[in-house]
DNA sequence: CAACGTCTGTCGTGCACACGACAAAACACC
DNA sequence: GGTGTTTTGTCGTGTGCACGACAGACGTTG
């Protein structure tokens, strides 16, 4: 098993991670095991036990939420988490059980923090529940800024706006400015995110290519204009 | 001035505070000021700096986003949040700017625990930054809950949900089963937090009223059969 | 009481987008 | 190279809901 300090470069390529004072980051790193996941190979599901704290190093991870009852068949995708995401904090605190699925979409590399030996580490060190949290506190603000946008905007712009954070690393990076060039996902996976059809969904990228702001490929969607598709959302 | 220990039996019907330990609940008692606002009276608006956590404790208070430039015109309606709501802790933590406006949408009576006055008393006691978590993890589970359902569920259905999550004070009450009768909302507001049009949401309850599951009245929504209610939304 | 503002009820018309259907392409596996 | 699977592209048709308009009900103020 490798050791999780060997993915320390990308880990730091995270905003949270970066600025986590070092006698935390440390210990996480220590706690941390390594878990490799094969394509659609599940993670978590809604309802199961709190199992500890997590980061994408390589791969993506899906966080999906299965309809509701049995009769499933429509499942909002949330997001695609991709290095150097952490998630999973949620359990973290209030112990409870997991409100999303989550479930590779690639063959994936992830850290995972323990939960109980998480929980033992931060009753011996308090004061690190406060930098923990910080990793809520991004999450509830892109949750309310998701929800507006899905209750205001037309889908053209929902789209446009989800693209462009989708090549900012949804503001997590360290680095400012940088952004990815291609994106990889399918016009199906996009289209759930957004609470869009498909069909619309392809229309919308169809016309943004046409414009000459992207170029859409099976499975994925490159960026040729980001300032013009920023620019699209007003 | 009076005391904020004056409204302690309020803050004890909602289960966050109620589940506080004695160490934290009292210091947050000793440190809070009381404030009146006026029907209307701004509280604080997107962008400004962090001023506290802030508590109901008669009245109500709205959260809402204004659209985004100054263009306006629309703003979406978050939240109506009534005694004993706690709310402001994002910025406690991160220290960021607010992300929405709140505002008095009735005579109302708020504890304020002052910002700088609450980082000291955190500083010098971290291991209770755990307990405020909780009021992050609610909200981030609330907000999951609310992006699931404006993306899946039709009018009808969003709508029965939230007077159902609004008669039950959304999960927050100390006491399980209880259920507020009548809901002191205008339709128009209503309308604002559901992302649905002020006339559509006339026709819902006028249809809801017309299966005797709710009354509708100037500014008002009786809740006449909660469980048939609940049962709309499958 | 009269005048006014806010909230409610109820029409149309219109459109953005869902949904089913199906064919073409790309890829995967044998 | 053949066959099955996944993804994409593009039609209709249908409809849920927005939006403007306006009238009546209610509450409020001088």
């Amino acid at each position: 098993m490798t050791d999780a300090s060997a993915y320390l470069p990308v880990l730091q390529s995270g905003r949270w991670f970066a600025h986590l004072p070092p006698d935390f980051a440390q210990p996480l790193l220590v706690m941390a095991q390594v878990r490799h996941l094969q394509t659609g190979e599940v993670l978590f599901l809604r309802g199961d036990a709190p199992c500890g704290l997590y980061a994408v190093v390589r791969g993506a991870v899906s966080i999906s939420g299965t309809g509701g009852r049995a009769d499933e068949a429509r499942a909002a995708l949330l997001i695609r988490l991709e290095p150097p995401h952490w998630f999973g904090e949620i359990s973290v605190f209030d112990n409870s059980a997991r409100t999303h699925d989550a479930h590779a979409t690639e063959p994936t590399t992830l850290l995972q923090v323990p939960h109980e030996r998480l929980q033992a580490w931060l009753q011996a060190h308090p004061e690190h529940w406060h930098a923990l949290a910080l990793l809520l506190t991004d999450k509830l603000r892109s949750a309310f800024v998701a929800m507006e946008e899905l209750a205001l905007l037309p889908a053209p712009q929902r789209l446009a706006r989800r693209l462009v954070m989708m090549a900012e690393g949804y503001g997590q990076w360290t680095a400012e400015g940088q952004s990815r060039r291609v994106l990889s996902i399918s016009q199906e996976q996009l289209s759930l995110m957004l609470a869009i059809s498909r069909q619309t969904t392809n229309q919308i990228l169809k016309d943004l290519e046409s414009r000459h702001l992207v170029r859409v490929q099976r499975g994925e969607v490159e960026i040729l204009d980001l300032a013009a598709l920023r620019a699209t959302c007003h």
